[in-house]
DNA sequence: ATAGCATGGTTGACGTGTCAACCACAATAT
DNA sequence: ATATTGTGGTTGACACGTCAACCATGCTAT
């Protein structure tokens, strides 16, 4: 085998994967957005603000915990809060910001979570056999870096 | 089980595979970026223009080849316009465009095949037995839509 | 004291994507 | 004649991502 090009075999496998992925995750996120006025960011940010910090987080954490880069967090904290999803305070300890859910923000949350529970059954997990359950499992083994933050059940 | 919720397996499932996906996605993709200039979008447009057009192509095919709205491949092409990649030319037997790669476009890709093979195969195709193409091959055909155009070995 | 560096964040510029509105023109329908 | 619909594309506004530069502050080493 030429490890310069790749075979019709080797495509083939590339492309399924890719667009596999790409179609079924395109449609869960578009239901989602659709029926929440969410996206796929927001909900994240709002889900871990819940689940790992009782409804408030440092901004750091929040950005390890998701795998953002302090810049991307922080541009989509900007839009999140001219939103009124959630509140940006600064810590006097430190220099630190304390990232808080609103109500608004965890009306939103409740109401997306159902949603996106259907959408992520329907589009993906009806569709998975036991055999993909295991092979997803096994690669993801296979296939894990240095993974710090994300030891918990992350949103979608 | 509560349709209206995940459970822990449930999410597991859907983390890991949306995790696997996403990490050894993003490592091919800025492989290919750094070593080559091209975007993903690009490679893929140019990839496209030499192999289903033999360098050329009219907007729609190659947005329907992508499955892309024309929206976004208007913007696209303006870019690589810019950059020199391409050239757009109105066609007078209608108010179509033929999009055709550029000598700059057709190197830049012929650089770029040989990175991106390596790529794949490093970060994905290695790290694949054959339970997993397996696995792949059929979640692609049970989750297949009115799959029109894509019918031949499109680029990453 | 002061220079260097790490931490925690913001900002601006720019590439990428999506949506809705628009434009030119042709083919039909009323 | 005038309106409707379809085709093929552009444009502007705005959400999202990435990169590099910047800022304030505190810690360490000289």
């Amino acid at each position: 085998m030429d490890k310069n090009e790749l075979n019709e075999e080797e495509m083939r496998i590339w492309h399924l994967w890719k667009g596999s992925f790409q179609s079924i995750f395109g449609r869960v996120v578009k239901e989602m957005s659709e029926h929440t006025g969410l996206s796929e960011g927001d909900y994240a940010v709002l889900d871990r603000l819940v689940l790992f910090g009782n409804g408030s987080l440092r901004q750091q954490e929040l950005a390890d915990s998701m795998d953002w880069d302090k810049s991307r967090l922080s541009h989509h904290l900007t839009r999140m809060e001219k939103r009124g999803l959630v509140t940006r305070k600064p810590l006097d300890t430190d220099r630190g910001v304390q990232v808080i859910i609103t109500s608004a923000g965890k009306s939103a949350l409740d109401e997306a979570h159902p949603i996106a529970a259907k959408a992520i059954r329907k589009y993906f997990l009806d569709q998975l056999t036991d055999q993909d359950m295991e092979s997803i499992t096994k690669l993801a083994e296979r296939t894990k870096t240095g993974n710090s933050a994300s030891s918990e059940t992350p949103p979608p």
